[in-house]
DNA sequence: TTATTTTGCAACTTTTGATGTTACATTAAG
DNA sequence: CTTAATGTAACATCAAAAGTTGCAAAATAA
């Protein structure tokens, strides 16, 4: 499959959301992001649900914030769209009964548990709010209009 | 695509090569990991130009472990196999320029950075022979052959 | 009420990389 | 010289993410 970009779109939607402070339609973002306003409402649909955004259908309608940043970590996106598969390696399980199949395995799951709940752990420990903070810094070291 | 599985196999491989001490034909390899013989020669040929196994055409011929157990890692196998793509999420980079994506991209890239150390550590700090003492384990516990 | 804008969503197509398959060349044993 | 293996190129299949199309539903405004 190709990798999974969810949880990276939707960060970008949501600090700029969060910087602009006004309500976007599936299609801008979609030209923001360069796919298809259908892809668009697909993913958001799931931060909807969870209840960070709101959608308005109609004219004037589109996609706003309703939580505050510091509320929503990266974790919390990363479970609205769906929590992605992480690894794109994994174990063949062909022969439970197989005791050298049960040994590798268990040593893979072993290390890839380890470095998923760093991952995890990582994204719990940071919120949109951290991001707009790095972003301010950012735009106030170089020339952003 | 589908899940990697061929740093899985090759442990799986490599640890009954070196239990039962016998050259194998691709042919019973493919039996046994339940595929098809092309691909075991496939994989198997990183394995023999890294050196840890040796292959012999002909009647008689097949696949047999050349290194000791105790000098390959799971590291090494991992690199001999093509060190396969670690994660099935990433960043999208659509713009470069844009200060919020590389704000986004540098945190999810930082926890993900920090989750494959993670993951390669372990696989460096263990070795076929640490791999085929836990199966020695098993077989005590159990009732093997 | 009707035209327009926008989300909601089902159904299908495309893409991409791992895996699987076929065919045939090469090599070694007997 | 036949048989049993590996070596490898070329092509086929599969699966999951992303992309598309089409249309229903809802809200706004004239």
């Amino acid at each position: 499959m190709r990798t999974d970009s969810k949880l990276s779109r939707m960060l970008h939607v949501l600090l700029h959301m969060a910087r602009n402070n006004k309500t976007y339609t599936s299609d801008e973002i979609a030209q923001m992001l360069v796919t298809n306003p259908v892809v668009i409402r697909r993913t958001m649909a799931g931060l909807k649900k969870a209840g960070f955004i709101h959608s308005e259908k109609g004219p004037k309608g589109g996609w706003s914030l309703v939580e505050d940043l510091s509320k929503i970590t990266l974790f919390d996106i990363y479970n609205a769209v769906g929590e992605p598969t992480i690894f794109a390696m994994g174990n063949e399980r062909v022969n439970p009964d197989c005791a050298v199949e049960r040994v590798v395995n268990a040593a893979l799951d072993d290390a890839m548990n380890q470095a998923q709940t760093i991952l995890l752990t990582q994204l719990k420990a940071t919120t949109l709010a951290d991001l707009a903070l790095g972003f301010d810094q950012i735009c106030t070291q170089e020339s952003f209009k």
